[in-house]
DNA sequence: ACAAGTATACCGTCCAGACGGTATACTAAA
DNA sequence: TTTAGTATACCGTCTGGACGGTATACTTGT
C-alpha cells in the first residue's frame, strides 16, 4: 500500500480513537497517551499527525463539519416536495442520517468546549451560515427557526442521553417535522 | 452577620466562580485552585465546602435542577390558556426566564460531561420525568416533543453560542412556540 | 537502472509544571 | 471554650509536548 494512504488511515484511526475515549470516559480522559494507545500508535506518532492537542480537537470538528456538509449536499440532490423549505428538509434528513448521528465525531464538540471554547469558532461560523439559509428558505422564518432548534435539541439529547425520543416516537417526530418544513403557510389558529 | 449565612454565601460564590471559569475558558481550566481564586477563597476553603471536584460539579448540577424546578413551579401558578399544554407552556416560559444565573449554572453540565459522564445521571433522570409530563400534557405527543426539543436546542445554542436567535427574532420564536403549545388540535395540512 | 540523497511516517524517553487532595495550623463567632 | 470556617504547606501523580532517533518510501543525478 502507498505510504500516504497508510498515513491517512492512521490519522483517521486517531480521530476515531479520540472520539471513543470521550464518549466512554469524558473529555477529561482524553489524553494524548490514551488516544495513541487506543489507535495503536505511539505518542510520538500521534504528535506527528497532530502537533498538539488543540490540533487533534480541531481535526475532529473539521471532520464533523465535512461529513455533515456532505450529508446535506447529498440530501439536497433528492427531488421532493415544494421549493419552499427545500434546504431545511435536507438539513433535517441529514441530521437523521447515520452520518448526522455520528456521535463519534460529534464528541469533538465536547472536547472543544472542554479544552478551549475558542476552538468552537469554526462551528459557530458554520451555524451562522446555516441559520441564514434556514430563515431564507421560503418558509415562515420563525417556524423554520423552531424546526432548526428542534433538530439541534434532538442532536444534543442524543449526545448527552437526555430523554431523546427513540423508535416509533422518533419516526413520528421526523415525520411531523418534515411536514412542518413543507408548510408554505399555516392555517387557522397557528399563525 | 451570622457565620452560617456567610458560609452559605461563600458556597454560592464558589459555584458561580466555577461556572464563570467554564464559560470563559472551558472545563479544562476548571481547577480547584482557579475556582478558589476567583471566589476569593483559599483552596482549603473550597475543599471545606466541596470535599472533592466531583462534589463541586454535582453541586452545580443540583443547583441548576433546583433553580429550574422552582422556575417551572412558579410559572405553573400562572393562570392562562387552555388546560392542555399547561405544563409544557410553564416549561417553555421557564426556559425563557431571563435569569442569567441559570446559564451560569448550566455550565455545570459541561463540567460533568468533561469529568465523568456518570455525573449526568441525576439530570438524565429528571429529563425522563419531564419528557413523560410533556407527552401526557394533553397535546399531540409528537408536537409536544418537538416543542420540548426546540427549547432544549435553544438552550444549547445559547450555551455554546451556536446562532441562537436574539432580540425580536427570539421573541417571535417564543410567541410561536407558545401558540403551538396551546393547540389542542391542528388543522389542515399540518396533521 | 540504480545508488545516493531526501522527505515522510513513526517511535520511545524525558521533564517541568500543574493538578487533586491531605494534613495541619489558625481565627473568630457562638 | 469550642468548633465552624478558612488558610498554608506540601506530596504523589499525571500530562502535554519537546526531542533525538529510525526505517521506509520517494526522487534525482548519472
Amino acid at each position: 500500500m502507498k505510504k500516504q494512504a497508510i498515513a491517512q488511515a492512521t490519522r483517521q484511526r486517531l480521530l476515531v480513537a479520540a472520539a471513543q475515549i470521550i464518549q466512554a470516559q469524558g473529555t477529561e480522559s482524553l489524553t494524548l497517551e490514551a488516544v495513541a494507545l487506543v489507535a495503536g500508535v505511539s505518542k510520538g506518532g500521534l504528535l506527528y499527525h497532530f502537533p498538539n492537542k488543540a490540533a487533534l480537537i480541531t481535526g475532529m470538528i473539521e471532520g464533523l463539519l465535512h461529513a455533515f456538509g456532505l450529508a446535506i449536499e447529498q440530501e439536497l440532490m433528492l427531488v421532493e416536495g415544494p421549493v419552499a423549505g427545500r434546504w431545511l428538509r435536507a438539513y433535517l434528513r441529514a441530521t437523521f442520517t447515520p452520518a448526522g448521528q455520528q456521535l463519534e465525531l460529534t464528541a469533538g464538540l465536547l472536547a472543544a468546549v472542554a479544552a478551549d471554547p475558542a476552538l468552537l469558532e469554526p462551528l459557530r461560523a458554520r451555524y451562522e451560515l446555516w441559520q441564514q439559509l434556514v430563515v431564507a428558505d421560503g418558509l415562515d422564518p420563525t417556524l423554520a427557526t423552531i424546526i432548526r432548534l428542534a433538530l439541534d435539541g434532538l442532536w444534543m439529547a442524543d449526545l448527552l442521553g437526555l430523554a431523546a425520543p427513540i423508535g416509533a416516537q422518533r419516526d413520528l417526530v421526523k415525520t411531523l417535522l418534515l411536514r412542518l418544513a413543507s408548510t408554505t403557510h399555516m392555517q387557522g389558529e397557528l399563525i
